[in-house]
DNA sequence: GTCAGCACTCTATGTTAATGAGTGCTAACA
DNA sequence: TGTTAGCACTCATTAACATAGAGTGCTGAC
């Protein structure tokens, strides 16, 4: 069934699918014929859209309307047909400048990254943060702070830093706490986050001599500081802007759209289906799981300190979406988000 | 113009509001007759309530249309007409557990608090977070980390902890870091973030010897460090529930309502406008001044820490709000909050 | 002062007709 | 055999109009 297409019908179909991104509305066959200088008859145009549709490029809303592209169509124009969006001066430096500002956090920055986005592409982006599973301890330490309260700070080798008040009800010995902060330092530094499980954490807890009370206490801390590092998280931008879209006009379908973006368990399942290897990838339609997001197209990218990728980001909006553009400005983004992660973690030195 | 208004006029437009906010409809007199005992006839509730929309509590969309409520309406029902609403044991029961989760931090808290309302009201709610002026700096010190990294760690008298890298492009002498952590503690703890002011740094920084580059890096993370904690901020919570009522039917009317939530600068103006010597505030339409709020009312209350007053939760919805549940739901919550703000920041002697 | 009755107003709903965009098909042409 | 002009046909959209129903305001009786 499947056919290698003509020059001819690719270039109609282009010029449909490229016109219907731009007006979001059923392209006819007198409209190409005029704007697309084919040099062909609406006829001639309307027979090669019939035999478009048979092949399940394009659809017909009713017998007379125009045609719209179908998933396949949007699929085939991604990968094959589309011309490359160059960005403007504005928009590269728009990114860039978002990249060069004064951050401190990794989860800053992260959150920059989506907000250019999703000015840039009026779309709404989502940005999960990275899993930090592979990093590894550098740094751990409980600090006393008063009698009753102590903070355990601990930083990873990407940079992250994280601390937690522990409360406990006698007050710690000082050199009880010295001794502990050497022993954890000593068991734990240099582990990866994922190696340090509950079954190591025992092992160490065996190992001290203590009120066993007060060592569950701070040994629950040190865990639940792991997890909280590790545990994914993802930031959303711009969801109003699918306001800007005709398709949404309808109220029923933005209430759709805004409550299954306010399920973030939902949005982490579709993250973790996107195929990592490639560095971008494009879901349109229905090829992603959710019936919520049948009539939207997703665009990721992965971004990575070094060459170790730590997260995507993606962008969701209509299946009429500006893919090309799209595309081009997430490679930008995340060429230069990889280029701030590094700096941030290790300083300018890999300028 | 203004009169003392009858027994009976109260009586019906208190049952016209109260009806009006079960069902978003305009109120006829035969419902009003039929429905709530008053012994009247249609007729002479017709009566009644021309005379209520000769004094501004009604109006009418249309001369065959029944009557709706006018903001001046809106505010006799809540100052006087509307009747006390009992929270029922699973409202009390979902306040109470969402304040006794197992949360660490001041912001954890603050989320929960507004997750709660948004989900018990089923409006919209913001909380500001707690400005923190009036805390004093409990404990502050400079860790190095390895070589080119050292962490700021500062801790306020109500518990907050922020932490901060700073990276310096010579190792630092641990003499010095430790000097510094005297000096900086002597000068600094006690004092209200308020007082810490660029004078008062600068003053301290002169009395230090030391590299003027590396001094001033420090010095501009712990202003940064300071300012961020002073700063404020909100947490926004359930705008999509505004989906659930018809007057946000209308698709433009919910793309104002949602691009105003958007803007926290003027939610941070909203609040600040709000009178905070009463602990609950009603602002009906257009008694706030956001134009795109005119069709809006705001519910806040001050929440506390003992008895310092230290931000506000609103609630936000159309004008035909449940305000008596909305209220009671608020009072209900502050006080819980109160007293779990209270455990996290002085531990559990206060119970 | 209350209220039954009634004319009146205005919205909402449904029906019908007109309009027009766009198609598919046919037949003629290169 | 591919292209295209021409035409009948389809279907959504819009406007115009009629109808039904909800609710009012007013009048006059009690």
């Amino acid at each position: 069934m499947r056919v290698e297409l003509g020059e001819r019908k690719r270039k109609i179909l282009q010029a449909i699918i490229d016109d219907y991104i731009d007006c979001a509305e059923p392209v006819g066959s007198r409209k190409i014929a005029k704007k697309h200088e084919l040099g062909l008859s609406s006829a001639t145009i309307r027979n090669e859209m019939a035999d478009l549709e048979d092949m399940g490029y394009l659809e017909q809303p009713h017998t007379s309307a125009g045609r719209i592209p179908s998933d396949l169509g949007y699929r085939l124009y991604v990968d094959q047909l589309m011309e490359k969006y160059q960005l403007t001066v504005a928009e590269i430096n728009r990114i860039k400048l978002a990249m060069e500002l004064k951050m401190r956090e990794l989860n800053q920055v992260i959150q920059e990254a989506s907000y250019a986005i999703s000015k840039l592409t009026q779309y709404t982006t989502i940005i999960s943060t990275p899993k930090m599973g592979k990093s590894t301890i550098k740094y751990l330490r409980i600090i006393p702070i008063d009698q009753f309260n102590s903070l355990l700070v601990l930083v990873t080798d990407t940079g992250v830093v994280k601390n937690y008040k522990i409360k406990t009800y006698n007050e710690l010995d000082s050199d009880f706490i010295e001794r502990l902060n050497i022993i954890l330092n000593n068991k734990l530094t240099g582990l990866t986050l994922e190696q340090i499980n509950s079954q190591r954490m025992q092992e160490i807890k065996k190992e001290i001599v203590c009120d066993e009370e007060i060592l569950t206490s701070i040994f629950g801390h040190i865990s639940d500081c792991i997890n909280d590092i590790n545990s994914a998280d993802l930031y959303l931008e711009g969801t109003t802007n699918i306001f800007n879209y005709p398709e949404y006009n309808d109220i029923e379908k933005a209430k759709e759209f805004f409550s299954f973006v306010e399920q973030k368990d939902k949005l982490i399942k579709l993250l973790n289906k996107v195929n990592g290897s490639k560095k971008i990838n494009v879901l349109i339609g229905r090829e992603n799981e959710f019936s919520e997001l049948r009539e939207c197209s997703i665009v990721t990218s992965t971004y990575s300190i070094g060459n170790k990728v730590i997260g995507l980001i993606g962008v969701i909006g209509p299946t009429r979406m500006r893919y090309a553009k799209t595309i081009s400005s997430l490679e930008y983004l995340t060429d230069n988000l990889n280029r701030t992660l590094l700096k941030l973690f290790y300083g300018d030195k890999y300028d």
